[in-house]
DNA sequence: TACATACCTTTAGTCACTAGAGGAATGTCG
DNA sequence: CGACATTCCTCTAGTGACTAAAGGTATGTA
């Protein structure tokens, strides 16, 4: 258990620079060094950094996902900033869900058409262009 | 129709900066001017725009975009190639749903246990580190 | 010990915007 | 007609979250 960074980016999915990057920006502790200078990590850190990947899948920016990480600190300190910030993603979780399930029956009516369709005057542009006014407000 | 572009932004939803930086970019072609210089849009940019915006909020990128843009001027020259980028993203469309519907129930249960949960020790950070695994193949 | 591989830092590039500075045009009210 | 708010103009730089490349050093195996 004392992995250099390749084996922490083989073992979490996230690539090496990312790492690094992440280092850089507060997201993960400076590791312990070798002799040479090169970095070696814990089991903490493929737990904390899996944490990490986990959140940015789930759409939680850098910030959110720090002070998630603070919070786990002081464990029951200040759950309910934990709750309303995964309660604010939830709803954007929804927003957005419901968004491409909308698209996608467009999407793959557009295909349908397009390939059993006659002359081939598949309506792509048309159909995305009109559907737009009837989501015009919701900016994001 | 002779529309300034803040009125274009309002009729589309697309801001004032980013109809020039489409502009810019090659997206949208370059209006006529008044004497002022002041850009001034038609009908025909209002359809492209939300054309644009739609396009952009289904995940498609910019090239993309220009390849369809291109396509629709050429009625029924290319269908298939439309055919093809849009049926490459309704096979990511189908990915990101799941992945947003199963870490929305993970995400539902997170505040359910949160808010309900007996002395505050809501185990959401635990919930995204241990989940993690089980989708380390995907990357994006 | 030679050597491939993995590591190091630093700088710059990507995508799709977004913000700001500094100034000119437009349109409305008196 | 003139003052004035509002909108517009260009240009440069900043954002978030990486990704790539250059040029050089460690590590570990044959």
């Amino acid at each position: 258990m004392n992995l250099p960074i390749g084996e922490l980016a083989r073992r979490t999915g996230v690539k090496v620079p990312t790492i690094r990057f992440y280092e850089q920006i507060g997201l993960l502790p400076q590791p312990p060094r070798t002799e040479g200078n090169q970095r070696r990590y814990g089991k903490a850190e493929v737990n904390r950094l899996n944490f990490i990947r986990h959140s940015r899948e789930l759409g939680f920016d850098v910030d959110d996902i720090r002070g998630l990480l603070e919070m786990s600190s002081q464990p029951q300190a200040s759950c309910h900033q934990a709750d309303s910030i995964a309660r604010n993603h939830l709803a954007e979780i929804d927003r957005r869900i419901a968004s491409l399930r909308a698209l996608r029956g467009e999407l793959s009516r557009m295909v349908e058409e397009c390939t059993h369709g006659r002359i081939c005057d598949c309506r792509i542009i048309e159909v995305l262009a009109d559907h737009s006014q009837c989501k015009a407000e919701h900016a994001h």
